[in-house]
DNA sequence: CCTCAGGGCTCTC
DNA sequence: GAGAGCCCTGAG
């Protein structure tokens, strides 16, 4: 078990970071941590007034710190895309604390997948059910988990296996990658390594994976900050503020234009900033 | 009963 | 290459 903790800082709360709709397996317990599943392990993490502490069975730090991006300067990140922007200025001081996670790329492969047409308590449920059916079990503080399964543990499921998972049509997207990543024959692994364009080129080619679901997966797990993934409260946000236009790449266009590098972070101060208060309506 | 939810595929024109 | 209909399922 290891135990440590990091210093907080403005640009980072965690009820920002897990409600921005990156990440489909942390859960906040009672006492107002949360504990999360990753590919290696469990992690419980828990705000104090100064500082954060982390608890987890992941061996190695790095690891963590590298998940939680926390070698990555946002403040000059924020300055960067708020110039001369009001309304980004407000998103961002809204979701101040966000931060992008970066995540198993395999994983990520089939979390998105499943979400096309989904909303996040059924995407949540089903990569749980998923994760039991085939994932390893592991032990963290008297508690069960199930760690998501590899390429090979889910190769094992059949269509029909994944239908009484209630995966719906997206069963078979999910068999296909799941056969394709176990043989090798998608590495995900070099397409990361690929520029943004060309890696977003091969993994539109995977069935089930349009160009929503492929920046998710570029920006959640590949490290590609200019990923710009429209989905629906985007374009509404983006409709209302810059651009007017129903089409999806004359959207994620702009959006490269005016953010750059970093249109994939600004997605997410956008993002998180629209949903929470889509009351205001 | 209908509609639609953090899309994508396929067929059509 | 743009648009329409369809895909499973569960919630509202």
């Amino acid at each position: 078990m290891l135990e440590f903790s990091i210093e907080n800082n403005a640009d980072l709360q965690l009820a920002h970071i897990f409600e921005c709709g990156q990440c489909f397996r942390w859960k906040k317990q009672n006492d107002e941590s949360y504990i999360g599943i990753l590919k290696n392990g469990i992690i419980k993490i828990k705000e104090e007034k100064n500082h954060i502490i982390i608890k987890t069975n992941i061996k190695n730090k790095e690891e963590i710190l590298e998940y939680f991006d926390l070698n990555r300067d946002y403040g000059k990140i924020k300055k960067q895309i708020s110039k001369n922007d009001k309304a980004m200025k407000q998103a961002i001081d809204y979701g101040y604390g966000i931060r992008i996670l970066n995540q198993d790329p395999w994983e990520m492969l089939i979390s998105f997948i499943i979400s096309s047409a989904n909303n996040i308590p059924r995407i949540s449920k089903t990569i749980e059910s998923i994760s039991k059916a085939y994932g390893k079990k592991i032990k963290f503080e008297g508690e069960e988990y199930y760690l998501f399964p590899t390429p090979n543990e889910l190769a094992k499921a059949s269509v029909q296996d994944l239908r009484k998972l209630n995966l719906g049509f997206r069963d078979k997207y999910v068999y296909l990658a799941s056969q394709a990543v176990a043989k090798g024959e998608i590495d995900l692994d070099k397409i990361s390594k690929l520029t943004y364009k060309e890696a977003k080129k091969e993994l539109t080619k995977i069935s089930g994976v349009g160009a929503k679901v492929a920046d998710c997966i570029l920006l959640f797990s590949m490290k590609k900050a200019e990923a710009f993934p429209v989905d629906t409260w985007i374009k509404k946000v983006m409709n209302e503020l810059y651009v007017e236009s129903e089409n999806i790449k004359q959207i994620s266009d702009f959006a490269n234009k005016r953010f750059g590098a970093y249109a994939g972070i600004a997605q997410q101060y956008l993002f998180y900033w629209r949903r929470e208060n889509k009351k205001l309506d």
